[in-house]
RNA sequence: GGGCGAGUGGCGGAAUUGGUAUACGCGACGGACUUAAAAUCCGUUGACUGUAAUGGUCUUGAGGGUUCAAGUCCCUCCUCGCCCACCA
């Protein structure tokens, strides 16, 4: 009897898998397709872990399940090996990144294929291979010729440790998830992907596919929709307001009565005159009597509508006076009025001195309305020529600009700040509002008097980090800024202030305070005494997300109504008066995409100073690093790759004149958001991969991961892949139908394996030891349910080793056993069908369990099943040969996802010569665990006391009676009166007796 | 503060629709084999109790409830883990 030997057959069969090639996928092969991916492994100096054995051996467990099941299993592997780790490793030791990567590549192949994996290595790859980030350059390019990824001066995360840019996800607790240093801000010009555009779609994505609640809640709690509105609170300022109306108008024409209410109801001086000869204007009359009234001063806000625009353009022009800021509402400045006779054409000459009235004009506002049937649209474009100043289209209330509301007029000329808010409902408690400090109007509305006490706040607000301004145990700080805005709702004047817990990029960076139903307001408005008014009877609700039954108070007209309804009423009155929007804000921010570091794929990007950045043609990609001596990262923010002159300077694609490349890399998630696709053509080099292959093998059907990447690289790689689809580039919406994560192992106490506490158990030492792989696959999968964070021991080892020597020992007696022929002696039908019985039993567990990825409780079943075999060998010696062979096989069989050396070695020894990992999964057959009698428990007043078998088949009669026969259960009974008898057949049966 | 999840022996963990709690394994203890140890094999192993029986009582974080019957369902509370977090 040959003794069990891992370390002796496992690379045998390894070494044989490999020559026969049994784990090559086949394209377009008529089995149906199976998709099994796990995460590509960082390829680090320190070789695998523990957690990449449970993720991988996870994955060849339902990837040899379903190939013996008869489907075309894709369980692919490659490497994700750009970034900084390795960067940092090569510097450290004086090698190119590229040979550093060679060397850990070929460690970690070699320990993968040590664990007895079922990939199929001939489709790998690694993110760095240029063959293959070619195609990741090219991708971006998609992103950037359709306008997803665009380039902006911002303030963003910065590590100080790796010295580069951050993504918000990359950011945990303001460290730096990788390094775990404190992360600062860092104004820099960045390569940003529009992620925010697709936010919906994520959301919406994740009820077609199989996500467990906690990844799509994750990812939903991530993006952060939130539902609410904008709402304008006009600025109390020092503005005069003048309101022209057009021909043939009055003060009470078209929108003017909007803006003298606006204005009276802020306070503010306005005028708002008669012309003279409206019906027959003179527009020279008209602007002598403007510029006469006395009413232009550089505080004058002017307003003029239609053929107001020439009256005060001229009216500007005689008064000879500096104004404030000129707004025209369907306003010209030649001839040719479409709609009229024009009378008073005649008594204009249509002659400006534009140079003189632009230098006396500090802001001009042009509306033009796309629905004007009376000034043609060009009229807007001369008056942009001649005074410079912005076009706003827009579809008027009423063409030519006549209605009674024209909201838009209205917002443009009373200075306003925008807050957004989830509680429009509460507006009338908005008892003042507050500014981050960054905000941009800050300078510009702060008064004189407090301007000295706003500075210092800001420069105390800067100096903070994000950790300290995110404290929310912090006291709130804040300043007042001396200003006042006007709450739309109730028309009350409120005061601005300026605190760090507005944040500047969420939202407008701007809130309306409600203390009476905000927790942080409250904290606030409590700490500077500023008014508390309750709006809302019995508020349960803080923000959006619970929707409690209040009732408004103190609200005005509003009052009695449910606050849920009242969130839509009142955003609607504002919005009639130009006042409000309805929006929809997310938590989630474009994805910051560049790194200034070598070890990345560079952004294929040429900056010329004619035309700007463009991009690199196809023909000239990959743009391949270049191979230099030094790229150490910087600390200006600058990438290495910028001080390699040769490699920068280049030509324009489109002017050849000299230009230079973008210096940024792409972060590592880039290569990792669509490496999934490259598995089914690794090798094509004419596009990233077949459109055939993509559709026959389609979505991943099982993806299994980290937890971690929940929104890291799983969102990046969605928002990728839905891109891909909205470009035709993929054949499905979603990237992966199932997703799974599995937990996490820790240290044997409890603890977080870890280098500086030096307890990480190295899968390879414990194969090499001599248990050998099966033993730690079947000891990693046995120990918890593939989802649960558990610690674990290389103990566990010692039993699952057991396991398999058991099963090496009872196969190994049986094929030497000493009966040979004349396995049909005549007693044998009775073990016989208990052999096949305990077989077909653990094959019905074993295949529902791993159905349902309950790998721990199908090997506890195949334990069970094993000891029962070993009990029933005692009662026949192999006497049955044909069930024992039958029996050994299935075991083996169900073994196989498990432990593939013993289970293929025994299988050969047993007599095959096809490997078992291509065999056929077995099938239990019901008949055979059929059993002629059963056991039943039998309770008296719910408490068990004792059990009888019967016939299978027994009537509730006949068990109820055998139980109360019992002995025991009679003893119970004696002196008793049963009540009643409940009666659950093959089960239990209870007796309630008093 | 918000979201999600979990509390079962010394340990990892089992337990279809409520229906024999503690499967399977580790560890521990006792025994066989051995000069000895390892390995292997056999046995015991939730707690208390002791009338040693085919015994009794208790036991799934705590308390209450529904039910003939609750680890499982309902209510209240406690503890732990993960994710998010001054996101308006």
């Amino acid at each position: 009897m040959q003794r069990y030997n891992p370390k002796e057959i496992e690379p045998k069969w390894q070494a044989e898998w490999a020559k026969s090639g049994i784990y090559k996928a086949v394209d377009f092969d008529e089995r149906p397709k199976y998709v099994m991916l796990t995460e590509f492994p960082y390829p680090s100096g320190a070789g695998i872990h523990i957690g990449h054995t449970r993720e991988y051996t996870y994955g060849d467990i339902v990837a040899r399940y379903k190939r013996m099941l008869g489907h075309n299993v894709l369980f692919p592997m490659g490497y994700d090996a750009f970034g900084l780790p390795t960067e940092n490793y090569a510097i450290k030791n004086k090698v190119s990144p590229q040979q550093a990567t060679d060397v850990n590549v070929a460690n970690f192949q070699k320990q993968l294929e040590s664990l007895g994996l079922s990939i199929d290595w001939s489709r790998s790859f690694r993110t760095s291979d240029p063959d293959y980030y070619k195609w990741t350059q090219w991708l971006f390019l998609q992103f950037y010729k359709a306008g997803m990824a665009y380039q902006d001066e911002i303030a963003i995360n910065w590590c100080p440790h790796c010295k580069t840019g951050l993504s918000n996800e990359e950011v945990i607790n303001g460290r730096h998830e990788r390094c775990d240093t404190l992360v600062e801000k860092k104004l820099l010009k960045q390569w940003l992907l529009k992620i925010s555009e697709y936010a919906d779609r994520l959301i919406e994505g994740l009820k077609t596919v199989d996500y467990p609640a906690r990844i799509a809640d994750q990812q939903i709690n991530w993006i952060g929709r939130s539902i609410g509105a904008e709402v304008d609170f006009p600025i109390v300022n020092n503005d005069e307001y003048v309101f022209l109306h057009g021909f043939t108008g009055s003060p009470q024409s078209d929108f003017i009565p909007a803006l003298t209410a606006r204005a009276s109801s802020l306070g503010v001086p306005y005028y708002a005159p008669e012309l003279p000869n409206t019906q027959n204007p003179s527009v020279m009359e008209q602007a002598q009597f403007v510029a006469a009234s006395g009413k232009l001063n550089e505080n004058s806000v002017i307003v003029a509508h239609s053929l107001g625009a020439p009256v005060a353009l001229k009216a500007i022009e005689l008064s000879n006076v500096f104004i404030k800021k000129l707004v025209l509402a369907a306003g010209f400045a030649q001839p040719g009025f479409a709609d009229h006779e024009r009378p008073f054409e005649a008594t204009f000459d249509w002659q400006f001195n534009f140079e003189k009235v632009k230098n006396q004009i500090g802001e001009v506002i042009i509306l033009r309305d796309s629905t004007d049937p009376a000034v043609p649209a060009e009229r807007a474009d001369y008056l942009v020529e001649k005074l410079g100043g912005t076009i706003v289209d827009f579809a008027a209330e009423s063409p030519h600009i006549c209605g009674s509301h024209e909201p838009v007029v209205v917002q443009h000329v009373f200075a306003s700040l925008k807050v957004f808010t989830t509680r429009p409902d509460t507006i009338f408690g908005a008892t003042f509002v507050v500014l981050a400090p960054e905000h941009p109007l800050v300078s510009s509305i702060v008064t004189e008097e407090h301007r000295a006490a706003v500075n210092t706040y800001i420069k105390a607000a800067q100096a903070k980090s994000d950790i300290e301004r995110q404290d929310t145990d912090r006291e709130k700080t804040g300043v007042f800024t001396g200003s006042y805005v006007i709450n739309p709702a109730n028309n009350a004047k409120v005061p601005i202030w300026i605190a760090d817990y507005v944040l500047t990029g969420y939202g407008t960076g701007a809130i309306m305070a409600v203390p009476a139903h905000d927790d942080r307001d409250y904290e606030f408005a409590t700490k500077f005494d500023l008014p508390i008014i309750r709006t809302v009877k019995n508020d349960a609700a803080d923000d959006e997300h619970t929707h409690a039954d209040g009732v408004l108070i103190n609200s005005g007209k509003y009052d009695g109504l449910k606050n849920t309804d009242a969130k839509t009423t009142i955003v609607d009155d504002l919005a009639q008066i130009g006042a409000a929007s309805k929006k929809i804000n997310y938590r989630l921010r474009d994805w910051v995409f560049s790194r200034q570091h070598y070890w990345g794929e560079p952004i294929p990007i040429i900056h010329c100073a004619e035309h700007g950045a463009v991009a690199v043609p196809d023909d000239q990609l990959p743009v391949t690093l270049p191979a230099v001596d030094h790229y150490e990262p910087t600390d200006t923010g600058e990438s290495p790759l910028a001080a390699i002159t040769d490699w920068v300077n280049t030509t324009c694609p489109t002017c050849g004149k000299p230009a230079k490349r973008e210096t940024d890399t792409m972060p590592n998630w880039a290569g990792s958001s669509w490496y999934y696709l490259r598995y089914y053509d690794a090798h094509n080099d004419q596009a990233f991969a077949d459109p055939k292959k993509l559709a026959y093998w389609g979505a991943v059907d099982f993806y299994l991961g980290g937890m971690e990447h929940t929104t890291l690289h799983l969102l990046y790689s969605r928002f990728w892949h839905e891109f891909f689809y909205d470009h035709q580039l993929v054949p499905t919406p979603e990237p992966y139908a199932s997703r799974r994560g599995q937990g996490i192992i820790q240290a044997a106490d409890g603890t977080k394996m870890s280098k500086s506490k030096g307890n990480i158990v190295n899968p390879t030492d414990i194969i090499e030891s001599g248990y050998g792989a099966d033993a730690l696959r079947l000891s990693i999968a046995f120990l918890a349910p593939f989802d649960q964070t558990t610690p674990w021991g290389p103990e566990g080892v010692a039993g699952t080793h057991r396991f398999l020597q058991r099963l090496w020992g009872l196969t190994q007696d049986f094929i030497t056993r000493e009966t040979t022929a004349g396995g049909d002696a005549l007693d044998d039908s009775i073990v016989q069908a208990d052999i096949m019985q305990a077989v077909h039993k653990t094959i019905k567990r074993v295949t529902s369990d791993l159905d349902s990825l309950g790998f721990n409780t199908a090997i506890a079943a195949q334990m069970e099943g094993l000891n029962q075999l070993y009990k029933l060998r005692e009662q026949d010696e192999f006497a049955s040969i044909n069930a024992w062979q039958v029996a050994l096989e299935n075991m083996l069989q169900l073994a196989a996802p498990f432990a593939p050396h013993t289970s293929e070695e025994l299988w050969q020894q047993l007599g095959h010569e096809d490997s078992i990992h291509t065999s056929q999964w077995p099938k239990y057959d019901p008949t055979y665990l059929l059993s002629s009698t059963v056991t039943i428990a039998v309770q008296v007043n719910g408490k068990l006391r004792g059990e009888v078998t019967v016939a299978v088949d027994a009537d509730e009669q006949t068990t109820v009676a055998a139980a109360q026969n019992d002995a025991k259960i009679a003893a119970q009974l004696a002196g008793k009166t049963i009540q009643k008898t409940i009666y659950i057949p093959q089960k239990i049966v209870n007796f309630v007796a008093s």
